[in-house]
DNA sequence: TCTAATTTGTGCGTATGTATG
DNA sequence: GCATACATACGCACAAATTAG
């Protein structure tokens, strides 16, 4: 037991002895990579503890990466880092542009000695349970895009629940945990109306939407402007079914997509923002630049990322409807 | 026994450790369909292991369809196609767009049970080293963008060498390494020569280049081409040395850079492709959209991560120069 | 195959001191 | 002075995992 030791000294709380010892052991190299702490029970008995503060220690360890336990073995040393005072563990749907926005904005928002580990889900309900199941007891939080995968409230229930942030979409069943998303319905239902006057001049409005990545707010926005507009609205479930006409107007919703019809429009010949209308979602920096300028309906990324680790800093729970903005640029 | 192995490695229960390197047989194919595992008292006998910890193991990978066993005679593979769920640990530099080509082709050349993990090392050779010490022997397979991080070599030396992959960069000292990469020294000479009769109508041809995170064959391409043209050439380290004059040309590297240069471009009312020039590296998508076409030095990012996945699965060891291609559009 | 020892993981209840309003 | 919240610390019980014999 010669890594750890507890002197009640005045004022320092007993787990955090434990803490400090184990980093000093780390730091002048009498503890290495791999090697076995003492049982809780020993440590626990050698200085007449209770159990759950020599717990408390060995936790505060785990969560900062440096030691990992093994149900049934014991504590083994995983990194001699003692630098890292907080891990994040960051779950996103997949990898594109404007989570780029979002990712950075929020790493920015914290200091140097947060490590902020990033995995990806793709949609992909099996990836999704086995990275959260692994990650359990590995990080102070976890911030997770749920997207539009069904039945991921028993997989993140277990999670201990006071340190789980929703992100971007927010459904019903996991209302109990604090988040900052977007009102899909509403934004896309209050821009369509904005754009309302706009669209009057194109005789067909089609949306382009993946059900398998895209949240069903859209769809639910889109169809509600339905009542509200006698312009007729088409859904298409994939590119392949699209084709560019003159007159009609085109909500796309994935970049791709969104390239693949400005590219069929030139082919055609098709004067955007005049034959035929175009409105994005999710803007970034090139949109503005895109063919004189693509109309958007957009979220800020940057402050989505920025309200978030405000909120973990401040342990507030709130739930947040990240702003949205209708950019009207000459594509529509 | 050389398809078994348990060194008490990192405190990993014994029975995980010995089903890890049955797959890590299957995987490098070592041990094929139909071949007889070692009975259970070898093994047991080899590693001073109790029987139910074998048996354990045994039991696992039989649950998993990956092996049978027939009483009295034994366990044999069973399969190889089941889901050996493979992990591949890939460390880049930072998120941004392009990286997503590069990310998803690599992905979708995957089956679905395949995990891969992301990390970001942001340029920052203690995230770098703590990064990849911590996932020793964790994965199957490592994908590591050193980028122009120095003295990687003695820390990536701790993986298991068979099982490292270079990407983007491709710096000397780890030459032993198979490897995709950009030969971006020849890349920008070349493109600057194939480029010199549209850039000898500007004054003067301005790099802009960040010496933390830009590869330094950029920067000797860029010098090296100084030889060859009478256009005086000037290197800038920030953007904020940077003033947009008509007659200039100007090569970006930074996505955030060129879209700064544009809108001061824009503000000032300077004609892009006539009274000033740009050329950007790295293409994407829009690019081609922007501005009527925005002139790029790129490799193919797709390629990259398709030529890199078929590296792994066939396990194949050489160094593979990306292809680079000059898109000429009317930026320039 | 069964039993046993050890260890981690989790949940619940309780008590105390400190800071806050 | 009082109520409240929070961090710290203790005790107990039981579940599940690991390993040995």
């Amino acid at each position: 037991m010669k890594h750890i030791y507890v002197e009640n000294q005045a004022g320092q709380p007993k787990y955090k002895q434990i803490v400090k010892s184990i980093e000093e052991s780390l730091l002048n190299g009498s503890l290495r990579k791999g090697d076995k702490l003492p049982s809780i029970n020993e440590v626990r008995d050698r200085f007449s503890l209770s159990r759950d503060t020599v717990l408390m220690a060995f936790n505060e360890l785990k969560m900062r990466g440096i030691i990992e336990s093994f149900s049934g073995k014991g504590y083994y040393v995983r990194s001699l880092d003692t630098d890292i005072s907080q891990k994040i563990f960051v779950l996103f749907d997949e990898l594109n542009a404007f989570k780029e926005d979002l990712y950075n904005a929020f790493l920015k928002s914290f200091s140097r000695d947060v490590e902020v580990d990033i995995y990806f889900h793709h949609f992909n309900i099996k990836v999704f349970e086995k990275l959260i199941n692994e990650s359990i007891g590995n990080y102070h939080y976890y911030v997770i895009m749920p997207a539009n995968l069904k039945e991921t409230c028993e997989i993140i229930r277990n999670l201990p629940n006071d340190r789980v942030y929703i992100l971007d979409q927010f459904p019903e069943e996991l209302k109990v945990y604090p988040s900052v998303f977007q009102d899909f319905e509403n934004d896309t239902f209050n821009s369509l109306s904005q754009l309302h006057v706009r669209l009057k001049k194109y005789s067909q409005l089609h949306l382009i939407f993946s059900e398998e990545k895209q949240p069903q707010g859209m769809l639910r926005g889109f169809k509600k402007f339905e009542n509200y507009t006698d312009i007729p609205l088409h859904i298409h479930y994939s590119t392949e079914d699209v084709s560019v006409k003159s007159g009609h107007a085109y909500l796309v919703i994935d970049d791709r997509d969104l390239f693949k019809l400005l590219k069929l429009a030139k082919d055609s010949g098709l004067k955007i923002g005049k034959e035929i209308g175009i409105i994005s979602y999710n803007d970034t920096l090139y949109k503005e630049l895109i063919e004189g300028g693509i109309t958007t309906i957009t979220t800020d990324f940057s402050e989505m990322g920025k309200t978030l680790a405000h909120m973990i800093k401040s342990n507030s729970k709130e739930k947040v409807i990240n702003p949205n903005t209708l950019k009207i640029r000459n594509s529509l």
